[in-house]
DNA sequence: AACACTGTGTAATAATATAACATTAATATA
DNA sequence: TATATTAATGTTATATTATTACACAGTGTT
């Protein structure tokens, strides 16, 4: 019941593009997507960006603002790309997903002084990975 | 004492591009900054990107990485460009610096469950401004 | 002087993203 | 079923954002 809206019939284009993401172990950028669909029959970079949008509007993938790259979701808690937060390592790129309960209930809850109400917010920290800390 | 980090000397082109952006009321682009400094002698896209690189490395502005834009830093909390968090109004655009204890202890003391420390953030709230959202 | 370091100027190019238009597929609803 | 509506596709061209490469100038140090 809860992962309801992500149960979406994708269209060809998108399933193949959702695919190529989704068994990457990194963050994928929308050209190095195209010429990886290339002899699927994708050709123009607009296929390729329609079809990211919606992947991420329907909360499929979310883009990493910082390096124009797209990672599919594994977090069920994350509907529908309102809410997102990542940690990126500095050296190595490795990019994680955050699931954290504390994390996104204070952010959802979070009001600024002026009482702007948010509907949505991404986050990014930055800093070293277990691996690259300990080398 | 407290703001001592951001008492530096800038060059002529890092002036130039740092007093537009500062008196700017809204986020510049880097070709809309060139095209408002070509009067000034300042030619080429790398001169801008260049100003803008080290002005962001010493923290006198900040990247909006959702909007691919840059705005003066007026929050004397935010050391160095290491904790950034913004409102930005999904209909006019508007950009606004969060300032706030609370957020900034809870996010730079955050860790998550890999135990992965971060060194830096950048947090962007999406919603609408108060004036969006009564009309 | 020799060196390192930072910044500048210029040209060329790479990388990221969208506009415009024609067509086709899927869905709704009358 | 017909038809209207919406969503997705295919293609070309173009706009926007950012970097590479190279030559040179200023400043401080040894
Ligand atoms: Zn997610
Ligand atoms: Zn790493
Ligand atoms: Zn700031
Ligand atoms: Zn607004």
């Amino acid at each position: 019941m809860s992962k309801m809206h992500k149960e979406r019939t994708l269209t060809k284009n998108q399933q193949i593009i959702f695919d190529l993401i989704d068994k990457s172990p990194e963050p994928l950028k929308a050209y190095s997507i195209l010429f990886n669909v290339q002899k699927k029959g994708i050709n123009a970079p607009l296929q390729v960006y329609r079809a990211l949008d919606k992947l991420v509007e329907i909360g499929k993938i979310h883009k990493i603002e910082s390096r124009n790259a797209f990672i599919a979701c594994h977090n069920s808690s994350c509907q529908v790309a309102k809410a997102t937060a990542f940690s990126i390592c500095e050296i190595c790129e490795k990019v994680t997903e955050i699931s954290s309960a504390g994390l996104s209930k204070y952010l959802a809850n979070f009001k600024d002084k002026d009482g702007m109400k948010y509907s949505k917010y991404n986050l990014e920290f930055f800093g070293l990975c277990k691996k690259c800390n300990t080398r």
